[in-house]
DNA sequence: TTCCAGGGGTAGA
DNA sequence: TCTACCCATGGA
């Protein structure tokens, strides 16, 4: 089963995808040589795999890789809305894409069609990937969230697994997290975030609705145990929040490195940066770091 | 062996 | 608000 989906103006799909380290996690699946994004996604019927190929018009086109499945109209709709909030198509980024233009380092943005970040489905997995990627280094983390991944229901006759339930976390518990995903001393916090979910005592509603501004956003993820500045600065950032950074230890090396001959900066140095871009302060710091480290090796790609 | 990674919680000032 | 100190894990 095939259709497509229309894309908000300048759209382009590997610049998301490439955005940030969520499309090497289950179950999102980058196929890099094709310029396929596959992602796992639970609907009310059951466990579909989906895969995402932007068509030379600009348009997505969605293919259905559970064979033996024939969805309703219904259920192709909720998919539909399902890779809209992944792919950020609400972000309205006319005035960061004007902003860049009299920036001659964040040219390339608005020209390759990039300034939108990858989000998961659900701000429940988002939440529990932020938490996993602290105090640890990427590729370890990737480690960790595909394990976790792991509990999620697999599709039916498919090799493709949903991402776990706050239900199913919460049963699996800290000691699963600790000994079979090796979270340490985050399994704790991600088990109470799963059972603060499943209880109803955090409802992500008002985040996934688009109810709240900036500093409720931070607010909201701070109110996490596990979340902290950086975390939820990150997490509202990709919410489309971009007035505060998310300060963490790239951070320090990048603008040390080119900003301060090496030098640690300080969080203040940092800011004040930044600070001429106002709103859009966070993503100006994101596609600086991105068009100096390792876009330039994937830019003939997205030529 | 020691250091530290895409930090955060906690106690004490 | 700011600062030590501790926290699991595993790669470098």
């Amino acid at each position: 089963m095939r259709w497509t989906i229309e894309v908000p103006d300048g759209f382009a799909l590997k610049p998301i995808v490439l955005s940030h380290g969520w499309h090497q996690c289950r179950p999102f699946e980058w196929h890099a040589d094709t310029g396929r994004l596959v992602r796992v996604l639970r609907t009310d019927r059951g466990i579909r795999a989906i895969e995402l190929h932007q068509l030379p018009m600009g348009s997505l086109e969605v293919t259905l890789l559970n064979a033996s499945s024939i969805l309703d109209p219904a259920e192709t709709a909720w998919i539909d809305s399902a890779v809209a909030r992944i792919l950020a198509f609400d972000i309205d980024l006319s005035g960061f894409h004007a902003l860049c233009a009299s920036h001659p380092e964040l040219e390339a943005v608005p020209r390759i069609g990039a300034g939108r970040l990858l989000r998961c489905p659900s701000v429940w997995e988002d939440m529990v990937k932020a938490i996993c990627g602290t105090n640890i280094q990427w590729k370890q983390a990737v480690t960790l969230i595909n394990r976790v991944a792991e509990l999620g229901d697999p599709a039916a006759e498919e090799r493709h697994r949903a991402w776990p339930t706050p239900e199913q976390v919460a049963a699996a518990g800290p000691e699963w997290l600790r000994e079979k995903c090796r979270l340490g001393y985050r399994s704790p916090y991600v088990a109470e975030l799963a059972s603060r979910l499943v209880s109803g005592d955090l409802d992500t509603g008002p985040i996934e609705r688009n109810e709240l501004d900036g500093p409720e956003t931070r607010r909201f993820f701070l109110s996490v145990k596990g979340i902290g500045k950086a975390t939820a600065n990150l997490l509202a950032i990709l919410y489309g929040h971009y007035d505060q950074l998310s300060i963490d230890s790239a951070t320090y090396n990048f603008v040390g490195g080119k900003y301060f001959d090496g030098e640690k900066p300080t969080d203040h140095q940092i800011t004040a940066l930044y600070e001429p871009f106002g709103e859009w302060a966070a993503l100006a710091y994101w596609y600086d770091a991105m068009l100096s480290w390792w876009w330039p090796s994937i830019e003939a790609d997205l030529a």
